[in-house]
DNA sequence: TCGGGTACCGTGCAACGCATGGAACCGGGT
DNA sequence: ACCCGGTTCCATGCGTTGCACGGTACCCGA
């Protein structure tokens, strides 16, 4: 299939990164243990090649911290932790989020409740 | 600022093609006005240089059909109108986008209820 | 020793929103 | 008579970002 071919893939763009975001908020995670935790959740599959450059840009951005750590089962693991300016930068795009849902469903489902 | 360097454009991606149909889908309109009443809807506001490629898409997809009409105030007017592909379409998207939404409202909205 | 799972990363393409600019028509103010 | 601003159409080029693809390296069991 051509790259970007689908709706979803439109749907993910901007939404993705702040995704990872709200995972860090809870606990600190390593690039493939993200693909894995949005691969679980619906219209979020990812891949290796979408996120690594996403961590990149939130690392360029001091949205995230990483710490190295050993593994038992392979090479050693990347950590992402959150700053206080990714909390922040999570927090403004919650609202942004919740008044733009808000004004596609009023458009999309104007007539079927 | 940047093209595109707004966290909402990014959102807008692959939505507003939708938002047009929905809107079509009540009425037949042309361009401008589309400009217009997408205005009134926070977080979709839009301008020309979007809509005149993206309906030029739509008409390519099949989605739409158009006819000119002669205007009061100004050159003439090309009106959009919905085909039945474009209302199989705008569903579609509908429940693409009702899945969507419900999982980054999952993620995102995890401890703020 | 060899394949497969784990884990990291970069490069290049394609899609799409948007800035910019241009064209043509109309009416009102000076 | 002339220009300016509003209306209405459109094309071109750029920037961001998801993804396909490919590469490296480690560990373990068959």
């Amino acid at each position: 299939m051509e790259p970007g071919g689908t709706r979803i893939s439109q749907l993910r763009r901007g939404v993705l990164e702040f995704c990872v975001l709200a995972l860090l908020a809870e606990a600190e995670l390593y690039g493939f243990d993200l693909v894995r935790r949005l691969s679980d959740v619906e219209g979020l599959v990812t891949s290796e090649g979408t996120i690594y450059p996403l961590l990149s840009r939130l690392r360029r951005e001091g949205w995230v911290t990483t710490t190295w750590a050993e593994s038992e089962s392979g090479p050693p693991r990347r950590y992402y932790a959150l700053t206080e300016d990714g909390r922040r930068a999570l927090g403004g795009f919650t609202e942004d989020w919740e008044r733009f849902r808000d004004s596609v469903d009023q458009l999309l489902l104007k007539g079927k409740p």
